[in-house]
DNA sequence: TCGTTTTTGATCGTTTTTGAGAGAAATGCA
DNA sequence: TGCATTTCTCTCAAAAACGATCAAAAACGA
């Protein structure tokens, strides 16, 4: 690492944090601590500010690329986050599953919950873009449609227009969806415009759209647009959602679930 | 194994598991430790939360990749019976790939000796039926189309009518097949009709109909007939293929290659 | 210069991670 | 099979890291 003269300014400072993450890929509190002669406390804000500007992510213990947490972090990260409410989601979202239904289950953490609650429920028609729960339910459980398409990496789902080969060709009872953000003004949001086009297409042909999100998304926009919150029946979702959120989506028809 | 400079942080340390899980295909608890200079307890929460992630799968002793996994609870026979020869004819296979060809790979495990030659030809476009093949590649390696359908469980291949959704609208240039039996007089045969169906289905639009079988399948004959000898332009086979049977092919127009 | 704002460092209670140990389960071998 | 050994799970306590809060220090503007 070069050492920069001292002192040094917090702007100079951060800026040397950062480009240190964008080289090293991760750095630890204790390092920068010793290199920049400051206290952990500041190492710590000045991680927060950047981690706000979205120029790397916070780990215990230091911080690591964006890029490392589009590889890896992401799902590591949106399985450990919140993931006592999302298991509570997924057991709330399968009591709304009957007996033969035909269901969709989307990719995503919380709907991967969902996934490995279904092992034993031979009595379903499984339809789904998600290869990770494709490969859970891989030995024994519903019966697995796989839509197909290209496989987007990051999510290990199929997505893009050829999915609508299969999709348009079966029918499901229920769809459980998720998602990265949920707003009352934007409706559904997700990153990826081909994920999104997957998502529309089922939400448009089941018969019963069931969102799957905890409470932490809630307000969050995403850069592709998924549809409008008429096209969602029921959100199940953790008890921290904001009341008068839930009380607005109920006045829209959708049905609140809390987990 | 790379020494990485201690100490090492969570999310990198899982990341060098994970990334030698996937290149040795089986970790040892132990060699970890000694490794990663970090107890046992840490190294077993590391593997279980990798495992939750679906990035590996535990075994006794330390942790396999996923696709070994499968490889162990359904494929156990077939992927030990004749495996050099396998896996001499995924090689020989693997030569006959252009840079930036689209390429269909069918299930089977001669078939998925090829998908792991493949991981760092990201030139390549890859069609495929297989779920194990999907995801052996699903980190790295070419841009993968999954072909929807029903999954049949024993070979966690798509099968059945629903394929030829996707199928229909791509076009590839090698298909690499596998069987289940080859003979002279009843061409290729494997044990079920929705597998026939999709082999049949691909075989007719490929470029070239590649067939990948040892020779231990050489006049055996299965239930569901799949095509005749004139929908394969080569067949890549093993050294113990009987000559008058090679040269009876050649006299049909298949080209054999003995690996 | 003085008062205000911003930045920094220290402290404290809490959470997360880690390592060690005891008993249970799995494995290998006679 | 029975026995020894290894490996696993579970629990608990120590250590490390964290967030929140507050006061001191520095920077700033009038």
């Amino acid at each position: 690492m070069i050492q920069p003269t001292f002192p040094v300014l917090a702007p100079q400072r951060r800026e040397l944090i950062r480009s240190l993450v964008r080289d090293e890929g991760i750095v630890r509190v204790e390092d920068l601590r010793q290199n920049l002669k400051v206290s952990v406390a500041t190492i710590r804000r000045d991680l927060e500010i950047l981690e706000e500007n979205g120029r790397l992510q916070r780990v215990h213990g230091g911080a690591v690329t964006m890029e490392n947490r589009m590889e890896e972090a992401v799902f590591d990260d949106k399985t450990n986050t919140a993931s006592k409410e999302k298991s509570r989601i997924a057991e709330e979202a399968c009591k709304l599953i009957s007996t033969g239904d035909s269901v969709y289950l989307d990719g995503g953490s919380t709907t991967l919950g969902l996934a490995r609650l279904l092992k034993d429920r031979t009595d379903l028609t499984l339809v789904t873009n998600s290869l990770r729960a494709a490969t859970e339910l891989a030995d024994s459980g519903p019966k697995i449609l796989l839509i197909g398409g290209e496989l987007r990496r990051i999510s290990q789902t199929m997505v893009g227009p050829l999915t609508s080969g299969v999709l348009g060709q079966v029918h499901v009872d229920k769809a459980f969806m998720g998602t990265m953000g949920f707003c009352l003004k934007s409706g559904l949001t997700t990153t990826d415009p081909n994920e999104a086009f997957v998502k529309n297409l089922v939400a448009a042909q089941a018969g019963q759209v069931i969102l799957l999100a905890d409470s932490g998304k809630a307000e969050k926009v995403s850069f592709a647009r998924v549809s409008d919150w008429d096209a969602i029946d029921v959100l199940v979702t953790d008890a921290k959602l904001p009341k008068p959120f839930a009380k607005s989506l109920r006045k829209r028809g959708v049905k609140v679930l809390l987990a």
